[in-house]
DNA sequence: GTTCAACCGTT
DNA sequence: GACGTACGGTTGAACC
């Protein structure tokens, strides 16, 4: 049934993020239910084939030979679906020499002599020989979604015999698919005409001279044959089956292991449909422990009373929104205690009200915890308030104990820790529900969340202490979280007029691009941007070199474009990618033109809680993809420029970042003497692996030597450096080897981090942040390998995070100590920009230094980088 | 209107 | 046969 499933579903349409196929495990699942649902059985089992010899294959050496190998998109997903089994307490059997159907044909006789019905669910034709008055067949006709019942008529319907004599007919004919040939000449009509004639295949044989004709002749050339077909066809019923029936009762499925499996399976239309299978609704579960009633607060007097009884608790604390025209408020605020709720309306708030609830949203000793700080502090501060004693915030906590995490929304979150539903929040947050909040019913969901928050809040504090992760919540990522919201808040000015202009240059570029491209294909009109119109025109119409094969046929990519102009050197190539180029390029323009807000600068969001790593994101715009290493692309960070009443930006980053953790975690001794001299790293490496006086590494040696230092962080492979710097791979196994035997204590630490995290399931960073990578331990080896890169690199990457966050601590202290004006306003992993006031650049400059210095104690410097400029382009060089 | 595939920008 | 991390965003095309 697994195979069915398979083949009927398509794997390329069914896959984790990972790259694990479910299209197997989803089919199988998806007819389980089905089947649960329809028929409702008291006992279930699951059956499987092994991979071990079976008493048929040892018997019949070519049983079953000539299949084609298992697609490699099948593999692991038997394995998945036996998980699946036991999540769901279903006994999945399996027994070694026997195969699944023996296993179901000896449930089904010994589940009869119990007085059972019985139900067999298989693929394989041999299961008619169970058929009996209490045993039905479900067989698959097509797909996964038709499965009718076959009984004795239904077979006989069909094949023309009775169920008991299909195994006869099935040994006559053969069976191609278990290497089984049978009477050549003779099909199922022949088979069932002789059964029905002679009783039998005893008959048959009894009679065997006497039958007539071509076939006649044919089955008593081909006799053994069928004897041998028919021994091997028949299912055993006598098995010592390892499971009573007792263990086959149809029982609840362990929710959490469900979720967890599920949720790994990105499985999530069919977590509802067998929880509502189960009648596991998970509102109800909720439900079983109410949430205490709300208490409308009207005045002060009344949030005052209110906070005097419960505010000594930690509180939960939710904002309820409205968004309209594009623009979101706040338009009241939910608290929960331990055994009471409240809903406060801002809507027509008088003042003394609203002075005692900023008093208490602002105060340190009521400490709440919310769920998205950053986004919760900005809407509050938009409405004139400002949020303080937030000790705990549900997303980031949520972010650290699970980093690979798609999301990390209330909703989502609460589902998986608490098993609660918030649908309604979930909508509210997608708008769906923006008419329902004007009506009088909009405190009910947000005290709900706030209760939840709390409720999180208090479930995630201890397993997040567990995996050390306290320190990182309370002294980096929630203070990290005020600094992130202020930095959006202040957002980066922007010289609009520059932009238009390099808008309209750009525009003049792709114009000039477009008709030397039409006219080096003869006039012709196509899509530039459309891949699958340049394929015509590239493998069909001008019949260049086959590239690289993808998904729909060849690829289009730019080093694919740059290969085939240096093969062909065809003007097409040029005009289309110099078109890629000034496209790209524009499309980068007016986003950041739509996105530059009425006070004439760009407010980017950082996710927080996005990067497996410990990085931040930058999302609308992305601020973090501003082109840089073209001369064209340059030009766009001229138009990001200082604000006014400011002097100048500047931009402050770490040089080699990444490689001075290697070389610190690694200990290497050669690199940290590098560092320490404050040579060009490259070309100390240089000096090493080519054997030659610093002074005589050429340019081409350097290159080499950073392009491998720079892999190495990411488990490049030697055919990965020999692509990159289109050497051969033999050559680049080479570099690799004499890389390693001057700084081999680099190779060793990448193999120790790796082993380290098979050992231990997770990688962890200089400070502490884990990331869980259970495809270390995965059988398939493309998974395995991707989840070794990434352990490879989590600590590189993850500590480089974790030390610039912490620079951010420092620098945004040093300026509030100094009393400055000046601001962080973006951070690119690596690099700071600061709007630096009036007089006050010296000053920066020194803060900057010392706190990015300062932010780790390494075993070797940390290294900034400043400069300043009235644009971000002149800052940086 | 939504989703997927391809492509490409940064570190 | 595959082969470098981590992201966000746009476009065309296919689909509902």
């Amino acid at each position: 049934m697994a195979f069915r499933a398979f083949y009927a579903l398509p794997a390329e349409n069914f896959a984790t993020d990972t790259g694990q196929h479910t299209n197997a495990v989803h089919g199988f699942v998806s007819m389980l239910l089905t089947m649960i649902r329809q028929q409702k059985p008291t006992h279930v089992a699951v059956a499987f084939d092994l991979d071990t010899p079976t008493f048929r294959s040892l018997e019949y050496t070519e049983y079953k030979a000539g299949r084609n190998k298992t697609p490699e998109e099948f593999h692991g997903q038997i394995d998945l679906i036996r998980k699946v089994m036991e999540a769901m307490n279903i006994p999945s059997i399996s027994m070694d020499g026997f195969e699944a159907d023996d296993i179901l044909a000896t449930l089904a006789a010994k589940g009869e002599a119990a007085g059972f019905e019985v139900l067999v669910v298989s693929g394989d034709r041999d299961a008619f020989q169970m058929i009996t008055e209490k045993t039905l067949v479900l067989y698959p006709k097509k797909g996964i979604s038709d499965i009718p019942p076959m009984d004795g008529d239904a077979v006989e319907a069909k094949y023309f015999v009775r169920p008991e004599q299909y195994s006869d007919l099935a040994a006559l004919v053969g069976e191609t698919a278990d290497n089984l040939p049978g009477v050549p000449g003779v099909g199922p009509k022949t088979a069932a005409k002789w059964i029905n004639l002679y009783g039998g295949l005893p008959g048959i044989l009894e009679n065997i001279d006497n039958i007539k004709g071509k076939v006649g002749e044919s089955l008593r050339e081909h006799v053994d044959n069928v004897t041998r077909n028919r021994r091997l066809n028949h299912l055993l019923t006598d098995l010592e089956l390892p499971v009573g029936f007792e263990a086959m009762v149809l029982d609840r499925p362990d929710r959490e292991a469900v979720e967890e499996l599920f949720d790994a399976l990105q499985f999530n239309t069919l977590r509802k449909r067998l929880f509502d299978l189960f009648g596991d609704d998970p509102v109800e579960a909720a439900e079983e422990e109410p949430i205490p009633a709300h208490e409308l607060l009207q005045d002060a007097a009344g949030l005052e009373t209110w906070i005097g009884a419960h505010g000594a608790q930690l509180l939960g604390l939710h904002a309820a929104t409205v968004t309209s025209a594009g623009a979101t408020d706040v338009v009241g605020l939910a608290f929960a205690s331990n055994d009471a709720t409240a809903f406060i309306s801002l809507e027509e708030i008088d003042e003394e009200t609203e002075k005692a609830l900023a008093q208490v949203l602002s105060s340190e000793s009521h400490t709440k915890t919310v769920h998205d700080f950053k986004r919760t502090y900005k809407l509050l501060k938009n409405r004139g308030f400002e949020l303080a004693g937030v000790h705990d915030d549900t997303m980031i906590s949520a972010y650290l104990i699970q980093p690979d995490r798609r999301s990390h929304e209330l909703p989502d979150i609460a589902q998986q820790h608490l098993r609660i539903s918030l649908d309604e929040t979930k909508a509210a947050a997608n708008g769906q529900l923006a008419l329902d909040l004007e009506g009088p019913d909009l405190a009910t969901p947000a005290v709900r969340a706030a209760h939840v928050v709390r409720a999180l809040s208090l479930h995630l504090a201890p397993m997040l202490l567990e995996r050390g992760g306290t320190d990182l919540l309370k002294n980096l990522e929630m203070p990290l979280s005020l600094i992130l919201a202020h930095m959006e808040m202040s957002g980066i000015a922007i010289d609009t007029a520059r932009l238009d202009e390099l808008y309209d240059d750009f525009t003049t570029t792709i114009n000039r691009a477009t008709e030397e491209a039409f006219a080096a294909i003869d006039g012709q009109e196509v899509n530039l941007s459309s891949p699958k119109q340049l394929q015509v025109v590239l493998f069909e119409t001008l019949d260049l070199p086959k590239t690289k094969k993808i998904k729909t046929g060849f690829t289009t990519d730019a080093e694919s474009l740059a290969d085939l102009l240096v093969k062909t050197g065809h003007p097409f190539l040029v005009a289309l990618m110099a078109y890629r180029d000034a496209t790209k390029l524009r499309q980068t323009v007016e986003g950041l033109r739509k996105a530059v807000a009425s006070d004439g600068r760009i407010h980017t969001t950082y996710a927080q809680t996005v990067a497996a790593t410990g990085r931040l994101s930058s999302l609308n715009p992305n601020l973090q993809n501003i082109p840089v290493r073209s001369e064209e692309g340059r030009r766009i960070r001229e138009v990001f420029v200082v604000g006014d009443g400011f002097q100048t930006l500047l931009t402050a980053d770490y040089s080699q970042i990444e490689m001075r953790i290697m070389a610190h975690l690694s200990g290497d001794e050669g690199l940290i003497q590098a560092y320490e001299e404050g040579e060009d790293l490259h070309r100390f490496v240089g000096s090493h692996v080519f054997g030659v006086e610093p002074a005589e590494v050429t340019n081409e040696m350097r290159s080499k030597v950073k392009a491998m230092s720079y892999g190495l962080a990411y488990g490049l492979s030697s055919f990965g450096l020999s692509k990159q710097l289109k050497i051969s791979v033999d050559e680049a196994r080479t570099l690799m080897k004499d890389y390693f035997a001057r700084f081999g204590a680099v190779r060793d630490y990448l193999r120790a981090v790796v082993d380290q995290a098979r050992k231990d399931g997770y990688t962890e960073t200089i400070f502490g942040r884990r990331r869980y990578l259970p495809e270390l331990a995965s059988d398939n080896r493309q998974l395995r390998d991707i989840a070794e890169r990434a352990a490879l690199n989590a600590p590189i990457q993850g500590s480089a995070a974790d030390i610039i966050k912490r620079a951010m601590l420092g620098v945004e202290k040093g300026l509030a100590d100094a009393g400055l004006k000046s601001r962080m306003l973006l951070q690119v992993h690596d690099e700071l920009v600061l709007e630096v006031a009036t007089g006050e650049l010296e000053t920066v400059e020194q803060i900057v230094r010392e706190k990015m210095g300062a932010a780790a104690e390494l075993s070797v410097p940390l290294d900034v980088h400043v400069g300043a400029g009235t644009s971000w382009q002149d800052a940086a060089h």
